[in-house]
DNA sequence: TTGAAAGCGCTACCAA
DNA sequence: TTGGTAGCGCTTTCAA
């Protein structure tokens, strides 16, 4: 059906290697073949057949993307910088999205193998040695960023751990007597190959924050209305909440409208990640700004330089910083 | 690097044919040699070449995925349910990026071609003959979603001029005496090939609407905050806003809120799209549910259909609703 | 400056 | 039930 590279060398009366040489302006033809075989590509509408041209050449020129989802802003907005970045640098993406779970990261992981992307952005659910083995296996240039899997992966991210406690002591010299943590459920019915290190990274900071500001430690495992709002209520003096993503923070912002507290005189409250929505939402929300457009630029870059062969490719924290708010 | 079929096939001392008869398990094969050979295939660690099978069998389980962005929660929730019922399929997508931008879209419709992806599902952003004849010349199954371009491609969306004209009824049924719309700026500059089809329907929903009720049309054409307080303040009566997607309507509550102005009691506001986050936002604004997991799976199955050479694959209305909110 | 041909890894068809 | 082989459309190398 497609005009091939064969039927214009026929149609040219030269070889294969002639036409190629036109049409990937390669050295040794002559202008005026040259001017020739593109006239008639032009007008035969030729299409380079990009499967053919991978499978010579070994490079598909595509990067596979795998991600838990994409509802999550800060997902989205990561894929996205990532997709431009990767455009930019004439790749594609093939964006596999696993809902965290384990059976679909490693099926994902396995069929963009087998369509020889020549890189994986990773988004990790899962961790262990047999999975980082099974990754090693693939001889694929990876970069992981979230959660990290082993020092033998390039991790981009930022500092979770010292940007949360900075928050902690942000929020304490604001004049808050008690700083409560909001967290996922962190307890011990995680599988032992679940992959949660951003947020036990996160948690880290808070514990380390709240040590280094002499606060009792409060940590919230997952989203319990009651224990919120009894923390409200029984709390004396002034009191916050940071909360490990901004999801949460923006659903307590709710529960206090519910229930007649007001942020921040009744409680206040940070999240993390400072989501676009925020902007829209009143009070504006206190958050940590992660930078994303830096993550993923430099995630894409990172993972171009190993596709590239370049050996002193290493891990990145990229910088962060609180941003501003009306909810302490 | 990778071991292929010939080494496999070297390996058991049978030739290349058979060891794909085994893998690929079709019939002809005696049980005791496919044993054999998968078994020698599972120790050597053999993976398929996706590349090489695509271009023996001229069809790559691929689509491409051609959209504005994915910052935008509506296009992302959208990608997402294509992406999951795709890989439910066995079909990958390669998801592009246009910012609504003819240059890149062209691009991306190019490369994908040239990919060889066996269907294309069209965020579309351009019109016009001759993009549609570019698109017709390209031979590949095509739905498009959102905008339409014309009734030679497929077009899945809900009735977006129907629930508008809905929606204003719905709110004159609540006793408004306006009802004012504030769109995007449709006024002349936009360029002939520019596709707004979506914006438009709305739009002509709302005209139909408010001449059915009986009511004065006003349009705002972009957001223009002064005069939407304008016409809040100005306006007697019981007045609404309706919006043509929810993130206009979200700032006009944030617009509210800095001017003291109360919804519903102030002015009533309704939006379209009916995003996550409005569950978030106080008052819960009233919204267009576009029901956005059918019109993905409906994309993308009428996708495969054409793709599967089906010749009665049409067009799709998606049903929606109103969803309830309190701010009207 | 050009041609010829081998190969990339797989599928599909015809013979044996 | 199996083998052999000609493609798929391109790149690349060696020779002319």
């Amino acid at each position: 059906m497609a005009v091939s590279i064969k039927e214009i060398a026929r149609m040219c009366g030269v070889s294969e290697g002639t036409v190629d040489r036109a049409l990937n302006n390669r050295t040794g033809i002559k202008e005026e073949t040259k001017k020739r075989i593109l006239e008639t590509a032009e007008k035969m509408n030729y299409r380079p057949n990009h499967l053919a041209k991978a499978l010579a050449t070994g490079h598909t020129k595509t990067i596979g993307v795998v991600c838990f989802n994409i509802i999550d802003s800060f997902f989205s907005s990561l894929i996205e910088v990532i997709e431009n970045t990767a455009k930019e640098q004439g790749y594609f993406i093939i964006l596999i999205l696993t809902k965290s779970k384990k059976a679909k990261e490693l099926e994902a992981i396995k069929y963009l193998a087998e369509r020889k992307v020549d890189g994986l952005i990773l988004f990790p659910a899962v961790k262990g040695t047999t999975y980082a083995n099974m990754l090693k296996k693939l001889d694929i240039p990876i970069v992981t960023i979230y959660n990290r899997i082993s020092d033998d992966f390039i991790h981009i991210d930022t500092d979770c751990a010292s940007i949360m406690s900075e928050a902690v002591s942000f929020i304490h010299s604001k004049g808050y007597d008690t700083v409560a943590y909001l967290d996922i459920d962190l307890r011990g019915d995680i599988p032992k190959d679940r992959n949660v290190y951003s947020f036990g990274e996160r948690r880290k900071g808070y514990i380390r924050g709240a040590e280094e500001c002499g606060l009792t430690q409060i940590i919230f495992d997952g989203f319990d209305k009651d224990r919120i709002l009894e923390y409200i209520a029984d709390t004396p003096g002034k009191k916050a909440l940071l909360c490990a993503y901004d999801t949460f923070a923006v659903r307590v912002l709710g529960l206090c409208r519910q229930h007649g507290y007001k942020v921040p005189s009744d409680i206040g409250l940070m999240g993390y990640n400072n989501m676009d929505v925020l902007d829209d939402i009143y009070p504006r929300l206190y958050s940590v700004d992660c930078n994303i457009r830096m993550t993923g630029r430099i995630a894409f870059c990172s993972l171009l330089a190993q596709i590239r062969g370049q050996k002193d490719v290493g891990d990145s924290k990229i910088e962060c910083n609180i941003s501003y708010g009306e909810s302490l």
